[in-house]
RNA sequence: GUCCCGUUCGUCUAGUCAGGCCUAGGACACCGGGUUUUCAUCCCGGCAACAGGGGUUCGAAUCCCCUACGGGACGCCA
């Protein structure tokens, strides 16, 4: 039995940014790990902020990526109410609690924490004013990502604001005393933020958590960490954007942590298994689109036919060369040829359309690279006129009959490929030319090839 | 400005804690070749890094110090 308690403490902003997921990601793989809660506790103490489709875009990321919590909206446990908005007599306990030990007084409305040490007055060269401070004993954390980590605070700090709602350092400090939390698991902009909490805590008679402050995300290029207006930034976008979440998930990973191996693309149960902190990498990283993109692309291809078929059947249709009538076994024979070229899921509809529709366009610089010596409609002609011979219409008879004609009238084969893909399919590329006709059938490739020589004439 | 954290190929990283096994490994990207007589797949090859300077040591990517650079915090935001 593992007494292991995270949580992962998010404040509904309307948006599910990349840094929070994968916080989120690494306090349920360490308690998956670990065999330990996973708690989801909602910050929506900033009214104005939070609203009811706020927190359905973040519970709807979560469930996206597969991290469920053992405790939270919707999933009781022991040490509710789990939205912070519903637990402020719990505050009001707490601050009684620092009041009467004399920690705590007001200064413009405002509930300060009273530090304990000598005090004395100083210029603030980034308030460009006069202030108090304290010289506080250092806080000595010992992070489980960074080692030793010692800070003095030397401010008093507000912990209940003038119109009488608590803030951050302190309902965050009193959650996670209240509900029991372990370890916590958080960005490393925290981490000036944790010789504050290790106050309170310390005034509250708690002994401080274990803290693990990992590195942040940098934005793909330029300065500073990335922010909810750059690219990919958003987990909603990822699932707008057609990825699969498994993929995200792995990537996200991928960033901050390593298996110490070179093993990159993992399941989910290997990843638990061996997470840990040791695994945890100090610096920052930098987002990279690319190599997001290509572990997405790694987990398409290696998508089942069926899961494959469900994923893309709602795309297809979404763009109109699909209805729910289409034939299910054309539909899979068309995924079954064209998996291994697959890359995103979101431009499926421009790879394969033309499976699905007799208006396809017909790609200029193919055109142009096709027709540039020579007339290749000649050889549609020639194919068209005699491909009645063949029978059964597969890769392997199709292939035997071009052996045929080649030997014939002494024209390679290569002469008849590029033209015929385009004649059929408008483009320069696509899955392997004989399975693709084989897929399309002898009646479509016939009608389309004499439409194209219609067009071209 | 003050405090805290960091720094290995363009990027993610292995190697650092326990100094020799490092001629510094893998992946993405990029470049070249091949396969596919297509391509956005696949295979092979190439390019490319220990931030700089001082120590310690027989020996330093690895330990220590300094500098530079990057990041973060310094809210009655979270």
């Amino acid at each position: 039995m593992s007494s292991v308690r995270v949580r992962f403490a998010p404040s509904p902003t309307g948006f599910f940014h990349i840094g929070s997921a994968r916080t989120a990601l690494f306090n349920w793989l360490y308690a998956r790990h670990t065999g330990g809660v996973f708690v989801l506790r909602i910050e929506d103490t900033d009214k104005e902020r939070n609203t009811e489709e706020s927190l359905q875009i973040l519970l709807d990321g979560m469930k996206w990526l597969g991290l469920d919590w053992d405790e939270g909206p919707d999933v009781n446990g022991d040490y509710g109410p789990y939205f912070q908005s519903q637990r402020t007599s719990i505050y009001q306990e707490y601050l009684k609690k620092l009041q009467d030990a004399g920690r705590t007084y007001e200064r413009d409305g405002a509930i300060f924490f009273r530090l304990e040490g000598e005090r004395y007055s100083e210029f603030d060269d980034y308030k460009k004013c006069e202030i108090e401070k304290v010289r506080a004993a250092p806080q000595v954390i010992d992070d489980k990502v960074r080692g030793r980590v010692e800070r003095a605070e030397e401010k008093d700090f507000v912990i209940f604001r003038s119109n009488g709602e608590p803030v951050f350092h302190f309902v965050n400090v009193v959650d996670d005393i209240a509900m029991g939390i372990t370890h916590v698991i958080r960005g490393e902009d925290h981490l000036s933020n944790t010789s504050k909490h290790c106050e309170l805590f310390r005034a509250f008679g708690a002994e401080p958590p274990v803290f693990a402050h990992i590195p942040l995300i940098l934005k793909s290029s330029g300065p500073g960490k990335m922010s909810k207006r750059d690219e990919g930034a958003l987990i909603e976008d990822y699932e707008q954007n057609c990825y699969l979440p498994g993929a995200v998930r792995n990537y996200l990973c991928l960033l901050g942590w390593s298996p110490k191996d070179d093993q990159e693309i993992m399941a989910i149960d290997e990843i638990i298994d061996r997470f840990d902190f040791d695994g945890i990498n100090q610096g920052n990283a930098r987002f990279d689109e690319k190599k997001m993109a290509h572990i997405n692309a790694e987990y398409i291809r290696q998508l089942p036919l069926e899961t494959l078929a469900w994923m893309v059947s709602p795309i297809l249709v979404k763009s109109g060369l699909m209805d729910t009538s289409s034939d299910e076994d054309y539909f899979q024979d068309v995924l079954r040829v064209s998996q291994e070229k697959m890359t995103a899921l979101n431009t499926l509809p421009s790879l394969i359309g033309y499976f699905f529709t007799e208006d396809y366009p017909l790609d200029d610089k193919t055109r142009s690279r096709i027709f540039k010596k020579g007339d290749p409609v000649d050889r549609v002609i020639e194919f068209l006129s005699t491909m009645d011979g063949v029978d059964e219409f597969t890769s392997e008879s199709i292939d035997a009959f071009f052996e045929d004609l080649s030997a014939r009238n002494g024209f390679k084969k290569f002469e008849y490929f590029p033209v015929i893909r385009f004649a059929v399919s408008g483009t320069g590329g696509g899955p392997e030319l004989l399975p693709m006709l084989e897929v399309l059938g002898k009646d479509r490739v016939k009608s389309r090839l004499e439409c194209f020589i219609k067009k071209v004439s």
